[in-house]
DNA sequence: GTCTATATAGGGATAGAC
DNA sequence: GTCTATCCCTATATAGAC
């Protein structure tokens, strides 16, 4: 099995049990592999893991979420287009964000910089768009802002009251949010 | 040194570290308390630590943001008495919420009851207040909602980026979000 | 590349002196 | 009520056979 088959499997586990949650058991377990085979390809360990995971859902999100953005279709187009990759990203609010739980305790020590550039670069891809709308910028970025807010605060609820609804609506307010105002 | 008095120490650590990242050895740190001395106040342990913690930090939460909800007062003032709350709980968005961090991996298990509980009380009052200014029942659940996404993804924001800016304009949008939409 | 077996450290928890 | 000392278990990580 190679190390890229076995990242998708490993990513579950972090966005489920946190940093400090993903035993390396539950790692095994869920990839199938033995401990001994993990360390095979990761020789980093655990922190190597998360760090290929992180890195992996960043391209992932720049492939299925970033670039969507910066098609040159309509603003509204391009929205409609981020909005369907996050919904496919966080399965409708059933998967947490991998992003909220690596900012907690040791792994926010590890990633701190990987997150903040991740988030950054999505909040800026998000303001350029609404800009371009004719929106001053100083607005058009709190306007991002308020779109991250909404979907991240939404993933949070869905998580403590077991009901998707709330993120499904907060995706269905994205171009409300982002565009009318 | 009383149970009473021990608890407050407790809360920074597992709000920072989350309920697994927040080890015994830390937790007697912040105490002062050597590890045998926490087990004579919590014979139950981490998970009864957790749960006096959960347990603080409801009855703070009813007092300093639930009741001032709840007053006679016209509902904008019950509302900027309640941000007044949050803004202490969070302090300016420097402190991660418990809620949160306690919705990740095991603790979820251990602890998903009261957190729905914390939540829905929260939701279910502030809706209220809503209704009170002549708004249909599910149209304030949904403001509601939304206030609460807002705070809760200000404070993901916030982590991330080092910048409490965004908490402190989520705190300054909620009247319009919950009375002028 | 995967395994069994094992080493080492730290986590949660307890006994018993003071 | 707090401590030192200790127990057991799990966690991360490695050695070496296949």
């Amino acid at each position: 099995m190679s190390k890229e088959q076995v990242i998708p499997k490993l990513i579950p586990v972090f966005r489920h049990y946190g940093y400090e949650g993903a035993t390396v058991s539950r790692l095994s377990d869920a990839t199938g592999l033995k401990k001994a085979s993990l360390y095979h390809h990761f020789q980093g360990g655990k922190e190597q893991m998360a760090a290929a995971v992180l890195e992996y859902v960043a391209n992932w999100l720049d492939e299925n979420v970033f670039t969507p953005l910066q098609s040159d279709k309509p603003p509204s187009e391009r929205i409609r287009a981020m909005s369907q990759g996050l919904d496919k990203f966080y399965d409708s609010g059933q998967d947490p964000c991998l992003l909220s739980v690596m900012s907690v305790g040791e792994a926010d020590n590890l990633f701190h910089q990987q997150l903040e550039q991740s988030l950054n670069h999505w909040l800026a891809l998000l303001t350029q768009v609404i800009e371009e709308t004719g929106v001053e910028p100083e607005l058009a970025r709190q306007r991002a802002e308020d779109a991250l807010m909404m979907i991240q605060g939404a993933l949070v609820l869905v998580r403590v009251n077991n009901d998707t609804q709330p993120f499904k609506r907060a995706i269905a307010k994205l171009p409300q949010i982002l565009l009318d105002d």
